[in-house]
DNA sequence: CGTTTCGTGACATCGACGTGACATTTGTCG
DNA sequence: CGACAAATGTCACGTCGATGTCACGAAACG
């Protein structure tokens, strides 16, 4: 399901936010102030982020402004207890897809999140099975062959290999891979990827040290090729 | 190029960042007090300000929110003496872009006035691939081929040769391809970039003696024609 | 309680990169 | 035309970050 952050400093519409959502499902991921919220747009990279207006250390207009200026294209849904036309426009201006004012309806709230959504692009499929040379993979039963030996995959290196077949011959970056395969309570360092591709590259390539289909990008990330 | 102003009291502090943004071939505008400060702003239309805190007739805390709440979107770096925590809070919320604090090196002001800068400017689109004659360049899979021999590139090098591609047959300076390419971390010099575009050459070009399509030119920068 | 999976750290290795020295070219001005 | 300075080309070297690899311990799981 779609995972939202919010971003929200008082506590009673935090947790009124973030249970409401929650019960309908979403993956939520909350921030108290301004500079956190605007470290997990870019780490958790959310389907859609929830900003409040006024927020510590850095407000919601620069987190706007901010992840805009970097390309991100994230639906945001603003909010604030001002009901002013100039700030609506300044936060349309800065990039804010919607608007919500303080009070507002849970179910009003609600019915904007899912329209932002809907607006918002699929997420990429991911692929039930991969096939190249004589390597077979069925994420859909979790099971792997290399020729007629079974091979054993983890649930990792499942998902890790997913991903890169469904962005095949594209490098994939190691936050991407973070983001994707693993989920947001434990988020490990970018050596734990290095790791997976090795036992990956252990179970699926002939000769690692010369890896023919999992190739690293130095500096960049890892692509599969065949 | 760039105009930056420059709100700063102490002789000495403003001579020299002036000086050094001026051999950066910024244009500078200086103002010794907030008051000329703010008008400045107005009048100038600077593309970024930098703002000391400690100010005669008018803080920069003061300067900063007068034009933000003028509207004014004009990337401010604020500059003080005081380290604390709260000052730089304090600096964010009244809408200052970033924050250093005294001393500080030249190079890494200069690095975070160029980061500024290239946020403030829309980004450009890049290229998801580059052909002519018998090369083949995809920036997504970090890929290159000229005819039937693959080459190996570098990821400075992929990325010079997608800014010069974005641009096609425009000269692109050398201090733009050093803010494209290069984050703001590392900042180089300019004799930096020659290197990558001999090796470039060395890698693209029949003859290096005589590139026909990675060209200089010469007191301004590069271009790529084909 | 044993097994599997996973995350982390240590270590070695490799490649990319920045820098400086020197050669060469270009532009400028006498 | 000729000399000089600045800009650029070229190369080699040292450094540092990125990556591969392994081993250990923790956590999950049955």
């Amino acid at each position: 399901m779609s995972r939202i952050l919010v971003v929200e400093d008082d506590p009673a519409i935090l947790r009124g936010l973030s249970d409401n959502l929650q019960a309908e499902s979403y993956d939520v991921v909350t921030a108290r102030d301004g500079e956190t919220g605007y470290r997990l747009i870019r780490e958790q990279q959310p389907d859609l982020v929830i900003l409040d207006l006024m927020l510590p250390k850095l407000g919601g207009y620069e987190v706007c402004r901010k992840v805009r200026e970097e390309g991100v294209s994230t639906p945001i849904l603003m909010l604030t207890a001002r009901g002013e036309e100039s700030d609506r426009v300044l936060g349309l201006d800065l990039g804010a897809d919607d608007y919500v004012t303080k009070p507002f309806s849970i179910r009003e709230l609600l019915a904007r999140v899912r329209a932002l959504l809907r607006r918002a692009k699929p997420p990429q499929p991911l692929p039930d099975e991969l096939r190249f040379a004589d390597l077979v993979v069925d994420f859909k039963r979790y099971e792997a062959r290399k020729g007629d030996t079974p091979l054993k995959l983890t649930r990792k290196e499942f998902g890790t290999l997913q991903l890169l077949a469904a962005r095949a011959g594209e490098v994939v970056t190691r936050d991407e891979l973070l983001n994707e395969v693993w989920d947001y309570h434990n988020y490990p360092t970018t050596r734990t990827v290095d790791n997976h591709i090795a036992s990956l590259r252990a179970k699926i390539e002939e000769n690692t040290a010369e890896p023919q289909h999992l190739l690293t990008v130095h500096g960049v990330g890892y692509r599969l090729v065949w």
